[in-house]
DNA sequence: CGGACTTTGTGAACGCAGGCACGAGCGGGG
DNA sequence: CCCCGCTCGTGCCTGCGTTCACAAAGTCCG
């Protein structure tokens, strides 16, 4: 019930925290930073809550799953429930992510420094083309997919980025599985399947914008009874 | 009720699709159009399940918000159905899409050429960098933000993607609604409001990221009652 | 020192989504 | 022609997530 008071550092009792919770959070997250950054040093649900995009009554049910970090008729000390919060979601310490598939994805992720900056080093790079193997992409040497047990084992990497076509998602998901990845963020338009007890998260491209165009179907068509509705941004 | 079995090309009415299994019918879809290059006529709702990595009751009433296009018995033709999804998203013609941001994220998209072929040209890409503007990438020309009424004008392009750094995320939404745009696919890592009535959808790598990084956490960590749970791909 | 004001934390209600289970309807075989 | 088996369509129930509304708790000022 405090904790803050008293700036204890321990965790309490790890709670179990709503999927829909933890996907908000990384969001609080990047609007403390900003508000971090220009020395704001306190802030309320109703203020965080138009910052995230989200209902302020949200915003407090969501820290509630944290812990009682607010102080009533003040708000939330923010460098506080920073520390908090990147303790929750183990930004506390790096997490080396390696990237499968150097095909236009692969390199853009690659070549896109903000991961690293963010917490997330890539580790290393893999394909299964023997040509490719060798090469860099932003400063990162490329290596075969087979040497994923390796890699992982050097690195101590446990996500992996499947940026592949994709015909080739299932095995490498696979693969990364066999070698100790225990979580994936799969952009490869083919559904993935992973064991039990792992992460499994896909980014869709083409599904995004299919999503967009019912909508803007739905609009546009001088039919029936449209019922003109937002495409929720995000679960 | 029928529709079927005459092979009426009317649409039924128009009824309210959850916004759930708008999400579901793109997987479908591109599950029907593999199913279709392997000249499989028919499925049923049981291996369509399977294949799309859902429930076999959740396809049996997405299918059925749709109208009643299969056959007790038998299952769904697939050309048919494959017909009938994609009017209902909007596929039976092109929705050309405009790319805002020509950075890393915004090259690669414009390199990708899976848009095109799926339905989504690259019409144009904008910049506010005028270094940029009059160049091209994957032999689309970069012009300049401030033409961004014409262009959509000239392209009648309803659908924006937002690839600048966060800081220009909101004014260039701003600027795509105003020229005309009415559905934004937002990949900066801000919030964006938009006027109701239009949709917005966000795709964040690093919040993505950070969900990993809370499930892997709570895995890794040997802490008190780690209730192990798969991180749902996905909403 | 006390009272008014502010903001949190949470109980309760509501609505959406998912899954089971079963009736309805269609095809095929005898 | 009838019966059997298969698969769809859907009513119902359950659980999760969101929002409202209010009591609890702390601050500030006179």
């Amino acid at each position: 019930m405090e904790g803050r008071a008293a700036r204890s550092v321990k965790k309490p009792a790890a709670r179990h925290i709503p999927e829909a919770t933890v996907a908000r959070l990384p969001v609080y997250v990047r609007t403390l930073l900003g508000l971090a950054d220009e020395k704001t040093s306190t802030i309320s649900s109703e203020r965080l809550a138009e910052l995230a995009g989200v209902n302020a009554a949200q915003v407090r049910k969501d820290l509630s799953y944290l812990g009682s970090y607010g102080t009533r008729g003040v708000g939330y000390d923010v460098e506080y429930l920073l520390f908090q919060m990147s303790r929750e979601l183990g930004l506390t310490h790096d997490w080396p992510v390696i990237i499968a598939g150097v095909g236009n994805l692969g390199r853009a992720l690659a070549n896109y420094g903000g991961f690293g900056e963010r917490g997330f080093p890539v580790a290393a790079l893999v394909d299964a083309d023997p040509k490719k193997v060798g090469k860099a992409i932003g400063g990162i040497e490329i290596r075969h997919v087979d040497d994923l047990p390796d890699i992982v084992a050097e690195h101590h990497a446990a996500i992996g980025i499947i940026a592949t076509p994709a015909a080739a998602a299932q095995d490498v998901a696979d693969r990364m599985v066999a070698a100790g990845v225990s979580s994936i963020l799969n952009f490869a338009p083919a559904i993935v399947t992973v064991p039990d007890g792992m992460s499994l998260r896909k980014v869709d491209l083409a599904v995004e914008l299919q999503i967009l165009s019912f909508y803007q179907q739905r609009r546009t068509e001088p039919d029936a009874d449209r019922t003109v509705a937002s495409a929720g941004g995000e679960g």
